[in-house]
DNA sequence: TGCCAGGCCCTCTTTAGGGCCTT
C-alpha cells in the first residue's frame, strides 16, 4: 500500500448486466466517491454502453434503459476515465468481490491494471454490526438513519450510501475503542478475521496504539 | 439435455447444506 494514500480511499460501485463477468455480463455503470481524511472529497458517475442489450429485469432494477445506454460512451472509453480516478489509492465496495471481478474483467478489456487494495463493508458490518438482522446496504442504511435522497441501485447513490456506512463503522469503532479513524489495514484484517476474534483485535490495536 | 455465480458464514458442520449478498 502507497503510504502517501494510506488515509484515502475510492469507494466504488458498479451496475451490471448481470451477476457474472464469466457468464459475459458486463458494466452499465460506475459510480465512485472518494475519501481522504474522512471526508467524501469527490464524485465520479458514468453510463457505459457495453454493446449488449439489457434485459428488463435488469432495466426495472436499476432504472437504466436500453434507451439510456444507447448514448452512453462505451465501456473502454468510461473504463479508462475511472482508471485514471482511482489512481493509486485504496479501494471499497459492499460485498467488494462483486464489484472486484467487474473491475479486474473491465480492466482486462483496456490492458489497464490499478495498484490499491480491496476492503469490503459488507465482511466488516457482519463484525461490527452484530445485531443487524440483514446486512444488505439498504437494510442497513435504514437501520442505522443513514438515508438521503436518492435511489439504491444506481451506482453513485449506493457509492454514497457504502461510504457513510464506512465512515459511520469507524465512528463505531471509535466510541467503542477508541482508534480514531482505524486505518485501512485494521480494517482489512477485521474484514477476514472470524467473527468471535474482531474484538480481541480491536482490544490490542487499542491498547498497542496507546501506548505508542 | 440440462445447466446456468461465487464467496462468505452459520449450523442440526467439517465426508454438507443452505441462506445471504452483489446485478
Amino acid at each position: 500500500m502507497n503510504l502517501k494514500h494510506a488515509d484515502t480511499l475510492v469507494v466504488l460501485d458498479f451496475e451490471t448486466t448481470g451477476l457474472s463477468p464469466d457468464n459475459g455480463d458486463r458494466a452499465i455503470e460506475i459510480g465512485a466517491v472518494r475519501i481522504v481524511d474522512g471526508k467524501i472529497t469527490e464524485q465520479f458517475q458514468a453510463l457505459m454502453n457495453p454493446g449488449i442489450r439489457v434485459n428488463s429485469f435488469i432495466e426495472g432494477y436499476t432504472g437504466i434503459t436500453n434507451t439510456m445506454l444507447d448514448g452512453a460512451a462505451s465501456c473502454s472509453e468510461v473504463m479508462a476515465q475511472f482508471c485514471d480516478f482511482i489512481g493509486d489509492d485504496n479501494l471499497l465496495a459492499h460485498n467488494a468481490s462483486f464489484d472486484q471481478k467487474f473491475l479486474d474483467n473491465e480492466l482486462s478489456h483496456i490492458s489497464r491494471t490499478y495498484k490499491g487494495e480491496f476492503t469490503c463493508s459488507l465482511l466488516v458490518s457482519r463484525r461490527i454490526n452484530l445485531d443487524a438482522p440483514s446486512h444488505s446496504l439498504g437494510n442497513l442504511v435504514n437501520q442505522l438513519e443513514l438515508s438521503e435522497e436518492g435511489s439504491f441501485h444506481r451506482a453513485l447513490f449506493d457509492a454514497q450510501m457504502t461510504a457513510k456506512l464506512w465512515l459511520h463503522m469507524l465512528a463505531q469503532i471509535n466510541e467503542t475503542y477508541g482508534i480514531e479513524r482505524a486505518p485501512f489495514s485494521l480494517m482489512q484484517q477485521i474484514a477476514c478475521t472470524p467473527k468471535k476474534q474482531v474484538a480481541k483485535i480491536l482490544q490490542n490495536y487499542s491498547i498497542q496504539n496507546a501506548t505508542l
